[in-house]
DNA sequence: GTCTATAGCAGGATAGAC
DNA sequence: GTCTATCCTGCTATAGAC
């Protein structure tokens, strides 16, 4: 018996296979079948467990990648306390290296990243979610640290433009890692992470419309 | 009969049903039955002319997604020319005018950027053609273009993490837009758009180590 | 080139023994 | 809770008439 068996039920097996297999393939892409031999159990615990497989999906997302981003939460704001600070550079390298480097492994991250982005081109029900539980507040959150710093002129609107693109950085150069390498010729080590976060830090400061005094 | 049938053969209807539901449902959601009812031929019309599913989609790549590609690129060396200076400020102003407002129409330039999103999480074949015509060539392009404008220490990965940079957001406020519109609490209109290349020009325009008199 | 008909298979879901 | 066996639907692909 493979490993995963050891100490995990069955049910938590699912959950864990059907994450990777969704994220990797896509919901379509994916068979029960195919998840159910992964996990090492019968065809029918799906629907013994869950009903059916669009439950098995929402109930994935809900119960392990929610409680993924809690913990990249969590990171950030552990990095953002080591500051002292709230400077936009302290919350912008806190960020990035929650988002880049952060607690999750590289797979995990890679099959975070692709799973919100697979979210993001075609809905399902978990895309209300995490949108109204986790991205608005975290969103929002960081708009009301950057505001202080900013211009007196800068209206909501480009406040939040200025987080969404630090976001869409991050977003990229988590789930286009490969076309990413192809094009700038070496793979992602550790070195290479380390830059990108002073790149990400370094553009989206530099970017920001920030009050002289507060860098 | 609908009106996409006039003066157009089977093939090319085929191509164009075929990109619209790939790019809003994923290959493997989109079955052959419903690309030809949505093309008003019948079933065996896909095999007849592209031998079987997957070619059809290799062949609608090639010929559909690569000219689009070509027709953005073409407008931003138009942008620029008009432009008069080849300077940082320019080229990206041309780069996100060409690619968010652009020669697509909307539909056309969502469902582009939901194709290459797709390709980028779960590559094909196409993949392959795609970063090495037109990726690595466009980017490649854009790091010489700034290259003389950027400070002497800044090597090539430095130059092609803020021509990647600025890519990101340019991909992220094109295939994000539910998202975007739900966390800025409006919908994607003409004047949002020009605020939109507005913001990625000065953002990113900030954001790139350049020399001072080449802004 | 376009059609119908169908082969052949894989998918989700369930019933019922254990 | 877990298994086997099976139903039924929908898929890709092809053969062959027109």
């Amino acid at each position: 018996m493979s490993p995963d068996n050891k100490g995990t039920t069955t049910r938590e097996r699912l959950l864990k296979v059907a994450e990777t297999l969704f994220a990797q393939k896509g919901y379509d892409a994916v068979s029960v079948r195919e998840i159910t031999n992964a996990a090492h159990c019968n065809l029918a615990a799906v629907n013994y467990h869950f009903g059916n497989k669009k439950t098995l999906y929402l109930h994935m997302f809900r119960e392990r990648w929610m409680s993924r981003a809690q913990r990249i939460r969590a990171c950030f704001g552990e990095n953002l306390a080591h500051c002292a600070d709230t400077s936009p550079a302290s919350v912008i390298k806190s960020l990035a290296e929650a988002l880049i480097k952060g607690p999750l492994t590289d797979e995990e991250r890679l099959r975070h990243f692709q799973l919100i982005i697979r979210e993001m081109t075609k809905p399902t029900e978990a895309f209300e979610i995490v949108v109204e539980e986790t991205m608005k507040p975290s969103f929002e959150g960081l708009e009301q640290l950057f505001r202080p710093c900013l211009h007196e002129g800068i209206d909501e609107e480009r406040t939040l433009l200025n987080v969404l693109s630090i976001f869409s950085m991050v977003l990229y150069f988590n789930f286009a890692r490969l076309p990413v390498s192809k094009i700038i010729g070496h793979a992602y080590d550790e070195p290479f992470k380390d830059r990108l976060v002073q790149h990400i830090v370094q553009f989206s400061l530099s970017g920001m419309p920030l009050k002289e005094n507060t860098l």
